[in-house]
DNA sequence: TCAATGGTTATTGTCGACAATGATGCCGGA
DNA sequence: TCCGGCATCATTGTCGACAATAACCATTGA
């Protein structure tokens, strides 16, 4: 309903906008593709004006590429590119865990605690599906990145690295081989948080990331050596 | 040179992206004025098309803020905001100086030090001139961003984060009041990148940035309480 | 057969005009 | 005198057309 009004408010240009990053995100436009601006105007029914804007903005974003007088191509993230994702991840996250002990309320914590015991349940219920596995850990992450309340973190993470790290989810349907594990570390960040132990949330955090990406980098290596 | 022969290769909307991202920082249009696009349009020689182009991109670099259909003003950066950037930075940086003891070259290695060693000859000299302060501890931070390797990092900092920084340095005319104590702070640092000590390298630079930051929140309480 | 060069074509970059929206100021009534 | 509504105006949002650039292809010469 909200969204509807949105649509009605907004204007053509972050319509179009938000409905590219989507499309782009989630796979609909294949990575790598290149988009042809008349092409694009014409599917999302808007004049190249507003298009343009929106293929700016997404080219901000890292979504896009533009090479001038050329084209405009999407994204295709390589596994360096994911790698350095991940460092950045680990830097701005310790600090989002580290200033949400500080600065979340006891409300949002509670609220925290509540989506944590979701997660647990879903796993011993339903331990196959990949999907409430992604989104799950999504959740988590944007709860606490969220709770830092600070703005400009929220705004770097949410508004800027994630859509690449959910684009490429999709693009290689990842699904973490360690859930169990991963729910565990959760369960102790929360715990810190709770404690409202700073110091203790913002490593446990940078170890979390730091070892996905590990994990990561040895599911590189094994299928470099391995199959392929 | 090459500046001249960029100007024309470039497109118009990367020229008066330049332009106005610089007139931003520097002041010259002051932080808060609403800018009209058509008198933007006239005063750098372009049609709107391109123009809003590069709002668009300044507007997601946060240093101009829209408001559909009522107009574009430039960013005015409160105190909280600046706290949050600094929060970020600490993040941010300390990873770029753990990377930087991790993977600069020797070369870039030799090239910090010198450019250290030449600071601190000008601290010697001519102890009053605020600006080689500035723009020395710019060159300073730049070059261990950069030595991070880290693509993504660099975008974050250089392309984002610093814009910011330095359009408040040049309204409030910030100098430091610590320089004694930053140039130990950064030799030390250094000399952690030297030893290839990525965890001190980090943990100084931490420190370097969130000593900066609680100076910068003093100086705040002093005025509140102080003068006005 | 290959390479180079020229022309052709499709795509992007730029512009000016029109439409839509919000702001400003005037006028009338209480 | 003050408040509210209405009309005007300026500014932003959108569009279609034209110009400029680079990619593509064919032709020609070695």
């Amino acid at each position: 309903m909200t969204h509807a009004l949105d649509d009605n408010v907004r204007t053509l240009a972050d319509r179009v906008f938000a409905r590219l990053q989507d499309d782009i995100v989630r796979g609909v436009i294949a990575p790598g593709t290149k988009v042809s601006e008349t092409d694009l105007a014409s599917r999302y029914g808007v004049s190249r004006g507003p298009l343009r804007e929106a293929l700016r903005r997404l080219e901000s974003r890292k979504l896009l590429e533009r090479v001038v007088h050329v084209g405009t191509r999407v994204t295709s993230l390589s596994f360096d590119d994911l790698i350095e994702i991940y460092y950045v991840r680990e830097a701005l996250e310790g600090m989002a865990a580290r200033l949400a002990a500080e600065n979340m309320s006891d409300e949002e914590v509670r609220g925290l605690t509540a989506l944590l015991g979701q997660h647990e349940q879903q796993q011993d219920l339903r331990e196959d599906t990949a999907y409430f596995q992604r989104e799950g850990d999504l959740d988590f992450h944007y709860r606490i990145i969220q709770g830092s309340h600070n703005a400009t973190l929220i705004q770097m993470l949410v508004g800027g690295l994630y859509h690449l790290v959910r684009m490429y989810r999709y693009q290689f349907s990842t699904v973490s081989n360690r859930p169990q594990k991963a729910l565990n570390e959760h369960r102790r960040i929360v715990e810190a948080i709770e404690a409202r132990d700073a110091d203790l949330a913002e490593l446990l955090m940078r170890r979390h990331i730091s070892r996905a990406r590990e994990n990561i980098e040895q599911q590189a290596k094994r299928k470099e050596s391995g199959a392929v």
